[in-house]
DNA sequence: TTGAAAGCGCTAACAG
DNA sequence: CTGTTAGCGCTTTCAA
């Protein structure tokens, strides 16, 4: 009398989908050569190769790609870090990083930190656990946890790049690849073109969030050739809120600045000089005659105003499809992401006009 | 002499994180109970918990998720498909999903469908490749395939939650919660508006993208309020391409529209409207004197214009949030997500004031 | 050109 | 309170 004894079978806990073994049945095949037919179609047989087309059509079969990514070991998610998705500059940045990557395998894992560092880390915290395949953050400024854990996943081979920067420290190691700019340079930049009019009392008025810190390095780079250039600068920061409504509180401000005549003033953004700009409108204050305004960001808002606002136009979509070519090459060669320093444009219109 | 053949040790594939193992390994115990730390921690030993949570910090582990929910067959993912991740309209609804699944220990996964059907439906199969625990679309115009898709999926008990449109059919089977607003009502409203102020010739710019159907709905019930008040309405199709530039293409035929005076004009959204006023502005045609000027969408822009621009407040972030809400209920219900209309709000301001 | 066996990292069910 | 066993759906050797 064999002992045979029937294994209680469990209770299966499937989730409905058609699986690779329900094709396999239909195509009368193993579900190998199926998996194979996805994978490497030309190493199967023409007639199982149709029945196999057959099958799927006919069960509806989508393949489980987090399966196929535990059993492969590679990954094809792409996980982006972003401030705030809301906010028009990062959000064509996030449609480039979709545009670059559709088509491609690969998805994009989206979340925002709202600007805080501690939610940075407690968000790349939980995207790390979806095993992605590249790390994309936003800026060069991260608590110590974010650093290890992008340091980790790097050392795994994953690739990390972080968007809208591009400060590379010459010899520093344990580095990410940059793919934006430098905002030092534009804050320069920004100095220069008020400077180049004749304008030798300067503000540049900050961003009210604390954590935009390109922002602020905007600013120092602002004040630095401000300074060396022997001009008078002072720094504002707005308020927080809506930032047009932060630039017309800080109208008053640059208007009534303690022992200096400020004659131009630069911007962390383009709503702020809008909102500077209307208050100065209505109060009589003639732009740019006796107040030159500069934003950052070139939104359309800024063109239509009258004076057109004079502004930095910043790569937005282009940091987006940067990062996915670059992340997307990186996974593709086995090799480190490459920074890259991407160009913007500093864009003269009414508000810095010289002519009156 | 014992046969002890030894297996040949595959290669091992790991992908260098530390797993459930090596956690159990450094605390003495076995996978199972680490795994139980996570999910269930009152049922471990208060001096076993701590032996594991020195051991997770001395290994730096972080749960593979993909693992985790390939084993219990539930999903942590939610899945949306957008028009376009840049355009403001949609930017603030995708951060208010962000944020409304933030902390829940869900993730989002993302993917832009450049307002394109056939794309919508590819980038869906994509997305249900992941194995979403919920779905979330834009709209209620798709494909037959997009639409089997959806139903495939909401019969495994997956929410699907079409956005930004709300006109459930009544007695229609096989249809999906909707989050959003009625675009025919807000089409009505924006057409009662104008007739309200005494205008008798209308006019609608609808959007130069074809599958705005959105737009185009808010055109129809323009068209039906206005005819049916005894108006005169035409409809014109913006050019596509930058929306601004579009609107002021559109001035010339608003002005020289066969046979009516056009007194009054709604948009399909805040920047075509812009454009006109513009232009407007520029030709010397007084706005809302010789033509009053409607938009859609409200924003920032457009308040700041002089006039300042009428329009529809939509709710943008709101429809992100609700849909977040109500997917992670259905989710942890097991009931199927609910439909809901987003109030929306008709700002009038100067553009469509009838004291000249 | 196809298949068998092993295993990715984790969890469900059922003991103990 | 902890462990054993089986298996999620797929891919990777290796063998035929």
């Amino acid at each position: 009398m064999p002992e045979i004894i029937a294994t209680p079978k469990r209770q299966r806990r499937s989730h409905g989908r058609p699986t690779l073994h329900d094709v396999a049945r239909v195509a009368q095949v193993t579900r190998i050569t199926v998996s194979r037919f996805f994978r490497e179609p030309n190493l199967v047989a023409q007639d199982t190769a149709a029945r196999i087309r057959e099958a799927i059509l006919q069960t509806g079969y989508v393949p489980n790609r987090q399966a196929g990514q535990l059993a492969s070991g590679r990954s094809q998610i792409v996980a982006a870090l972003i401030p705030n998705i809301g906010h028009s500059i990062f959000a064509e940045t996030i449609q480039g990083l979709a545009e670059g990557l559709r088509d491609t395998g690969h998805e994009l894992l989206l979340a925002s930190t709202g600007y805080s560092m501690e939610r940075e880390e407690a968000q790349l915290r939980a995207l790390v656990g979806w095993a992605p395949g590249a790390l994309i953050v936003t800026g060069r400024h991260h608590t110590a946890g974010t650093c290890r854990l992008l340091q980790e996943a790097q050392a795994t081979g994953i690739p990390v790049v972080e968007i809208w920067d591009h400060a590379p420290q010459p010899g520093a190691p344990g580095e990410f690849a940059q793919i934006g700019f430098n905002h030092e340079a534009v804050g320069r930049a920004m100095a220069a073109h008020l400077l180049d009019r004749g304008h030798t009392s300067l503000a540049y008025v900050d961003s009210g969030v604390a954590e935009d810190y390109r922002a602020h390095e905007r600013g120092e780079g602002f004040v630095a050739q401000a300074r060396a250039a022997g001009a008078r600068v002072t720094v504002h920061r707005a308020a927080t809120g809506d930032a047009f409504d932060a630039g017309r509180g800080a109208f008053d401000a640059l208007r009534n600045a303690a022992g200096a005549h400020i004659t131009a003033a630069a911007f962390a953004n383009d709503h702020l000089a809008c909102g500077v700009l209307m208050q100065a409108l209505e109060q009589g204050v003639a732009v740019p005659g006796e107040l030159a305004l500069l934003g950052f960001g070139d939104f359309p808002l800024g063109r239509q105003m009258r004076p057109a606002l004079s502004t930095v136009r910043p790569p937005r979509a282009e940091i987006g499809r940067a990062a996915a070519a670059a992340v997307l090459l990186s996974m593709a060669t086995q090799e480190g992401a490459q920074s890259s320093a991407l160009p913007w444009a500093l864009i003269s219109r009414q508000s810095t006009d010289v002519s009156r």
